[in-house]
DNA sequence: CAACCGTGGCA
DNA sequence: TTGCCAAGGTT
């Protein structure tokens, strides 16, 4: 076995993590959930989140049997909805063209909607042991370090040597352990700011720490500033408390997601509104701004109480009035869950 | 290739 | 407060 491996294997025996929940059992569906869970996105985050899916949706099978509003619900506050849409249709194929299964080869996985081929390598090293590499956050800050690999690691001619040296360090035994070792030594050891050189079994050969490069690699991503949208949100309420929701398009932020009726600003609201429902009375709650990866959206939430619903309004769009009990099975972004939890009482 | 796609935490 | 970031993939 390589050096680097053999090192990283030994450290992780005494402080790898092997106590978390997609580790026990690991099988190829819990680890591909936990795979597609964790992009972008911290454990501390997930594993709330990871319990609850597979408490409800325990098998690739339940999983493509579910409709997409349980799927979403599941799904609520994580953000990065189409992750979520990407693994119920990747359950459906695996029902249509593997058996019910996740393929076990690297080309069939990648093949599946959402999964690239880090994710794939990582399913087939956890789930099966077989020597695949990954190339997630982790390994491109580990490797760009030890190798000391300059340039951006999302530009591809950088991501190609870091693929070669993920491929090179990867063992053919304990592929599974190796695999979790080297994202483990990433979030735990050698973290974005002020890694615990001290404590990483690679320091004697990393690059970065011999020339005092830690605090320069990997090089950061070209900043770039975010425009700011707004938007009203309409809540319309009736006398039973229950909100009209509708739900999001296929396309853009939120897709598939039960959201808010929106209006271009506060002026227009009580006219889109009214298109909506009969209202008697309007009331402007506190202006909040929700941050997206890509752009600032300030939002007017606007009340419209003692609504009632109209006997016909313009179709094409999915809605339902939805009592406040009701909206724990629905997918909702996660500023308006919160919204809805803390609306004022009903003005009589 | 660059833009798109969430959210919560933290310096 | 603002900006940046965390187990990426798709278009």
């Amino acid at each position: 076995m390589n050096r680097f491996a053999d090192e990283l294997l030994r450290w992780f025996d005494h402080h790898g993590r092997k106590d978390l929940p997609w580790q026990h059992p690991r099988d190829a569906y819990r680890v591909w959930l936990s795979e597609i869970m964790l992009q972008q996105t911290q454990v501390v985050t997930v594993i709330g989140y990871f319990q609850r899916f597979v408490e409800r949706l325990p098998t690739l099978r339940d999983l493509a049997a579910a409709d997409e509003d349980t799927v979403l619900a599941l799904w609520s506050g994580l953000g990065y909805y189409r992750r979520a849409r990407f693994l119920h249709a990747a359950a459906k194929l695996c029902i249509e063209r593997h058996g019910g299964e996740l393929p076990r080869e690297l080309d069939a996985l990648m093949a599946l909607p959402g999964i690239g081929r880090s994710t794939a390598g990582a399913i087939l090293a956890q789930a099966h042991g077989l020597r695949f590499p990954i190339l997630d956050g982790n390994v491109k800050r580990v490797l760009a370090r030890y190798h000391g690999v300059a340039g951006f690691p999302g530009e591809s001619a950088i991501e190609k040597r870091l693929w070669v040296h993920a491929d090179e360090h990867t063992p053919a035994v304990r592929t599974a352990d190796y695999t979790q070792a080297i994202m483990d030594l990433g979030a735990t050891v050698c973290v974005r700011s002020k890694p615990a050189c001290l404590l990483c079994p690679q320091a004697a050969s990393c690059v970065a720490h011999r020339d005092g490069l830690t605090a320069v690699l990997p090089t950061v991503k070209p900043g770039k500033k975010i425009p700011t949208r707004a938007v009203a949100m309409l809540l319309l309420r009736d006398r039973q408390g229950r909100v009209l929701l509708e739900r999001r398009g296929p396309t853009g932020v939120w897709s598939g997601l039960w959201s808010l009726p929106e209006a271009p600003d506060a002026d227009a609201a009580p006219t889109a509104a009214a298109r909506l429902a009969r209202v008697r009375s309007i009331d402007a709650l506190p202006a909040f701004t929700h941050v997206f990866s890509h752009y600032r959206l300030d939002v007017s939430p606007i009340l419209f109480d003692h609504a009632a619903p109209l006997a016909r309004v313009a179709e094409g769009t999915e809605r339902r009035w939805c009592a406040p009990a009701d909206l724990a099975a629905l997918g909702l972004p996660a500023p308006v869950r919160s919204l809805l939890d803390n609306l004022p009482e009903i003005t009589p």
